[in-house]
DNA sequence: GTCTATAGGCCGATAGAC
DNA sequence: GTCTATCGGCCTATAGAC
């Protein structure tokens, strides 16, 4: 007997209007209406349209660093693993939510006050265990240039999909099918950047 | 004697402002005050916020599509050279405007609609040029993934910067440098991922 | 062309009945 | 817990003096 709670219909309901339109955009009205109730109910369960804001905020945060810190750090996972596991983990997470890393990206960039407040707990991304892989292989590539090549190979197109779209290098309906091709490329042009 | 016309200070006023924190947060007595002058000129020269958003949005959007429209489909200008060209002109135009990409792509995703009215006259990304090259010289990669990886690697860097910094994987002081030892390698790279 | 003053509407938040 | 009604403020846009 899964009953959803008002609180949870509010909490969905601001996540998808946040996300869709980021903070200044998205009226408290429609977040009541689309959660099926009143603006008065907001306040009760959050208190502020600021309050229900950094809840949203802080569970996109965590999906999208959630998919990656844990594995940089480890020294147990092989490097080619790693950018697998990358790769793998974040196309699966965008492709379920496509909209996801550009509103964390623009809000972070339009609203960075709010974002240290969130943020002040979050784990840093883990170069020194990728370093000493590099050294031990002697590859020709810096950690710094390898994780920021495999994450903008691995989540820009999702960034930059309506601009793709809108010209006409992708077309919609492709792609699903085209973000799935690269997850398994992705791994093998990483892989040649790391040689001679 | 060039002398700043009031509707061009409320322009680049408008301007920075919109790239800064998107049109809802963007207030127009905010404008106004920026410009030095007051809300009723606003009106008076571009009719309502939005029509000055739409000028302002052009004039961006002319600027980033301007970095890649012409090299891409001369034929006559070899795979490298569109690589190599594409990179610097956009490296170099993203140093000097670097919230220019993510405000452009999250405006693009939030207001599908008013994008649509602005770019209809756009020229589409010139694919048959580069597929023809490719094939020429039996390359590994289609001509999609090329240009969404060129694009990627040079771009993303600007949309991610606030979290790669608030990560701690890039310095704020070392980012200019980061980026220009980038430029240098990523035709480097993007040339391995055509070999075998 | 430029300004001040203000209309008119929308927004976030709350009071108070049930 | 949930609702309707409403406050007080801010926002875009415009009227009208200079």
């Amino acid at each position: 007997m899964e009953t959803i709670t008002t609180e949870q219909k509010i909490i969905r309901a601001a996540d998808k209007l946040f996300t869709q339109k980021g903070y200044a955009a998205t009226k408290t009205r429609d977040i009541a209406e689309e959660a099926g109730t009143n603006l008065a109910l907001l306040n009760y369960y959050f208190g502020s349209k600021e309050n229900l804001y950094k809840k949203v905020v802080q569970e996109k945060l965590r999906m999208l660093l959630g998919a990656m810190g844990p594995v940089l750090s480890d020294e147990n996972i092989s490097l080619e693993d790693k950018i697998s596991s990358i790769t793998e983990n974040y196309t699966t997470l965008l492709l379920e939510n496509e909209e996801l890393p550009i509103f964390i990206l623009n809000e972070l960039s339009v609203n960075r006050k709010l974002f240290e407040e969130i943020t002040q707990n979050t784990r840093q991304i883990a170069q020194p265990a990728i370093e000493k892989q590099l050294k031990e292989r002697k590859m020709e590539i810096s950690a710094k240039d390898l994780v920021v090549n495999t994450l903008s190979l691995t989540m820009f197109p999702f960034v930059a999909k309506p601009l793709f779209i809108s010209s006409g290098l992708v077309k919609e309906e492709e792609f699903v099918e085209f973000i799935t091709g690269r997850k398994e490329k992705i791994i093998g042009w990483i892989m040649k950047t790391t040689k001679k």
